[in-house]
DNA sequence: CGGTTGACCAAGT
DNA sequence: GACTTGGCCAACC
């Protein structure tokens, strides 16, 4: 099993719906910087339904990329409160969600 | 084991 | 504001 895919896995079930994470946010809450390996784990790990990759953007706001195609990945936020427009989120820090560490 | 690529990020031009 | 460069880590050849 991809340990790698399983962590973005764990981090992104916490994500509530009508809510988005980035790349970014996951690859620091492992406690990496592997930005790339978090989208590449996720792009080479077509997970079932348990893990919902459409609510990952990149830290501009931008969808990035999506197997089915970046309007189909707009279309799935956008059906869960997430407002999209030019391919991009809406209010985007205010619907992102970060992971919090475990230390404090 | 080295080189390339990628659903990335930040800074520089 | 769009393009280029450097950097980061993992996976594939």
């Amino acid at each position: 099993m991809n340990m790698f895919a399983e962590q973005c896995y764990g981090l992104l079930k916490q994500v509530p719906k009508g809510r988005v994470t980035t790349y970014k946010a996951i690859a620091e809450a492992l406690g990496t910087k592997a930005y790339r390996a978090v989208g590449s784990a996720m792009h080479a790990n077509p997970h079932p339904v348990e893990v919902p990759c459409h609510r990952v953007v990149k830290s501009d706001g931008t969808l990035g990329g999506y197997v089915f195609g970046i309007a189909e990945k707009a279309a799935l936020l956008e059906s869960e409160g997430v407002v999209v427009q030019a391919g991009k989120v809406v209010d985007f820090e205010s619907v992102l969600f970060t992971f919090e560490k475990v230390s404090r």
